[in-house]
DNA sequence: CTACTACTTTCGTGATCACAAATACACTCA
DNA sequence: TGAGTGTATTTGTGATCACGAAAGTAGTAG
């Protein structure tokens, strides 16, 4: 029927006691940060209506909302997208990253309690059992909930969605680099993050999330790599 | 007719080029930013429609997107307001912003050419001329130009949209303290930053960015001034 | 004078519709 | 065969309406 790819994302039962409206912002979040739509991949307010079964408003405010965050880009003809990425925007997103997350990983390290402690380390557990099995996108998920438990033990930060930004706009291209890339295997930093986390040293903890970012990225780390998955990421976005 | 304090903000003229929805996003962005709509006051949609002379729905979208940049609060009751600040998240706000700031003016540094310096230095005077003649909406707004004429000076920069985001949290607050406050006066802390922007002295842009925020709002320095101001915005926001 | 209750009003939500702009498509002519 | 052109379709925008929930109001009982 569709001219273009088809989009497919994982959808949620909607809980009734939730708006429509957030439930469709939810769900196209989650989608466009685990890179299920493809950047450049044109978006109707019409087509994802049809796909979730509900009236076009909802998904209006959905993707405007996506597009404050940086998330979607609305171009001058009204079409939204997922944005393209370029060199120098992926390294300043990587240096925002790490500029941002050190910053908030020491402002919340006064925070964690005992109990914090146990949930970090069963996350790091959970993310070196999710490696054996190779689960790349399971390994994403549980690598943004380790970052994110860590940030928000500060119960007065004001950063995570900021950070989350971030990751929104990364998410798309690192996903589709990382499925053009099989052998690629993460090596775990959180195992630094832990013992500074453990000694209360908040420069070390700053230096292990920088590291833990650094090697997150390390796959596209040379030039010719990053410009080759830019590449391939244009070519995605234009079936 | 209103039982609630009547809200009034700039009106400015509206292209007929731009989109209905883009104009009432900017015009409450504008607003919220630059305190003129207090903390606590509740808003609602239908009457922001009234006085903008436009039906409900963009008012909807716009209200949406400046929750989603956290500049207004949706409560559970889902009525929409500004949100109230708390000493704690004043001082995470002021600290992100300089981690995000000197990050951002550091990244944009070798980027600034003549033209750009000549600019930084015009806007750097217009601002001195303000300051003279004491006219303090003035010089929140040339000051705001200042800052992001120098971070935007980088071409792939990213991190304008987190660090205006932050604006937006402080505005209200801040505009709500120096109301109280007739005889606050700015120190300039510009100087030094053109000074480190000459030399192309990044570490030394980065002390003079965070000097400057630490001036901005030195008025409210002491933690019982602090405490005094948000209980006079937890006040504001009741009427 | 205060606390509770029934009623009225106002609110946000979400679907539908009209309209203009942008796109896609088929057709024509070089 | 390929570029230009007209029409038909699809798109985003924005106004209006219906509905249920929340808030405000008035009246009553203690």
């Amino acid at each position: 029927m569709d001219k273009k790819s088809p989009i497919k994302f994982t959808l949620t039962e909607r809980d009734e006691s939730v708006t429509i409206s957030k439930w469709v912002y939810e769900t196209l979040r989650h989608a466009v940060m685990n890179g299920q739509i493809l950047p450049g991949r044109a978006l109707t307010i019409r087509e994802l209506a049809g796909i979730l079964g509900v009236s076009p408003m909802p998904v209006r405010e959905a993707l405007r909302q996506l597009a404050t965050e940086n998330a979607l880009e609305i171009k001058d003809n009204r079409r939204v997208m997922v944005p393209n990425m370029t060199a120098m925007k992926f390294t300043e997103l990587c240096e925002a990253r790490m500029a941002l997350e050190s910053h908030a990983a020491s402002r919340a390290l006064p925070y964690i309690d005992s109990p914090k402690l146990k949930t970090l380390r069963e996350l790091d557990r959970l993310i070196d059992a999710a490696q054996e099995e190779g689960d790349l996108e399971r390994i994403n998920l549980l690598n943004q909930d380790f970052h994110r438990a860590l940030y928000t033990a500060n119960p007065h930060q004001i950063s995570m969605p900021l950070i989350e930004s971030l990751w929104l706009q990364l998410g798309p291209f690192l996903s589709l680099a990382s499925r053009h890339l099989k052998e690629h295997y993460v090596i775990d930093r959180h195992d630094e993050a832990m013992k500074a986390i453990e000694n209360k040293d908040a420069l070390a903890l700053q230096l292990a999330i920088n590291a833990d970012i650094r090697e997150g990225i390390a796959f596209v780390s040379t030039p010719e790599r990053l410009h080759h998955f830019i590449e391939e990421c244009a070519y995605a976005g234009r079936n």
